[in-house]
DNA sequence: GACCAGGACCATT
DNA sequence: AATGGTCATGGT
């Protein structure tokens, strides 16, 4: 099986796979000290163990290069030169000593778009189920993993597939009120009219326009998309936990405006406010 | 059994 | 511009 060392420090596996980001992946680790994931990257398993030396990686089949990999943890970013550029201020620098080590993925676009759609008003255990069940129903079966016959894993189901599929079946899922707006972006992106890849030319602005014309994609999954799948570092998705984030730890007492706490939030953390975004969120969700 | 969840959208004030 | 209801579902 192949098998790789990605040598990278600071950065905590655990916490990244763990905080809300993507929905896929499962601790394996039983009683091991080491953490240990699996999870599915495009159309292939991968295992990951954090490590003294890095963190460690094997998956069934080719492997090629491990260029995918590196890509989708982002293992070669330069975390402290992106902490550098943080707002100096006491609840970052809580939320950064809180989160050691936490980064921002990057992932596959439409796997990225359909998971935010299916997040909405979800807890996070609920949307790992829902897209659990997603992929079980529907996605492509990934050979050379038949540990057991039910325990195949599958990919998600391509904007094709679920653009095939009825309403009906895709409530079976147990996504609810959320299953026509995915099935209507699936329709878009597989028809051609929504182009997921022009995303990447165009400014933040544009794209977050574009994605906002979605039904179901509001502000903050579409801020979630740009981040969590381009790389739009400026994104700075509020959802319940960061907006209780920005009320408690910098305006504690008054109430700002809602229209007022958004302009804070896009002005106040930089070049890289997602990544602080994120350290936010996480810490709001893990302390305590 | 309430209460809430990585919201969005539409109808009222 | 600011609230309020509604949409499904299940964990805590």
């Amino acid at each position: 099986m192949p098998e790789t060392i990605l040598p990278v420090r600071d950065y905590d596996l655990a916490g990244t796979l763990d905080s809300g980001q993507v929905f896929r992946w499962t601790r394996s680790d039983g009683d091991s000290p080491a953490s240990s994931w699996t999870g599915v990257v495009g159309d292939r398993v991968v295992h990951l163990t954090q490590r003294e030396d890095g963190i460690h990686a094997e998956t069934p089949g080719s492997a090629g290069n491990w260029d995918w990999l590196r890509h989708f943890l982002q293992s070669d970013v330069d975390l402290a030169s992106i902490l550098k550029t943080f707002p100096d201020d006491e609840p970052m620098r809580r939320a950064v000593a809180a989160c050691r080590g936490l980064r921002v993925l990057r992932q596959d676009p439409w796997e990225c778009l359909a998971s935010f759609i299916l997040s909405s008003t979800k807890q996070i255990v609920q949307i790992r189920q829902i897209v659990a069940n997603l992929c079980d129903c529907f996605g492509e079966p990934i050979i050379g993993n038949a540990r057991r016959p039910c325990l195949t894993p599958h990919a998600l189901p391509s904007a094709e597939k679920i653009a095939s599929l009825t309403e009906v079946q895709l409530r079976s899922c147990k996504m609810g009120f959320r299953a026509p707006n995915l099935l209507a972006a699936a329709r878009q992106v597989a028809g051609g009219q929504f182009d997921l890849e022009r995303l990447r030319t165009m400014s933040y602005a544009d794209a977050l326009h574009q994605l906002m014309a979605l039904r179901g994609v509001g502000k903050k999954i579409g801020d979630c998309v740009l981040l969590f799948a381009y790389g739009f570092d400026s994104a700075f998705p509020v959802d319940v936990w960061v907006e209780r984030a920005l009320r408690e730890l910098y305006f504690p007492k008054r109430r700002p405006s809602e229209k007022k706490l958004r302009h804070f939030a896009a002005t106040h953390f930089g070049p890289h406010a997602g990544y602080a975004q994120q350290y936010l969120f996480h810490y709001m969700r893990t302390k305590r």
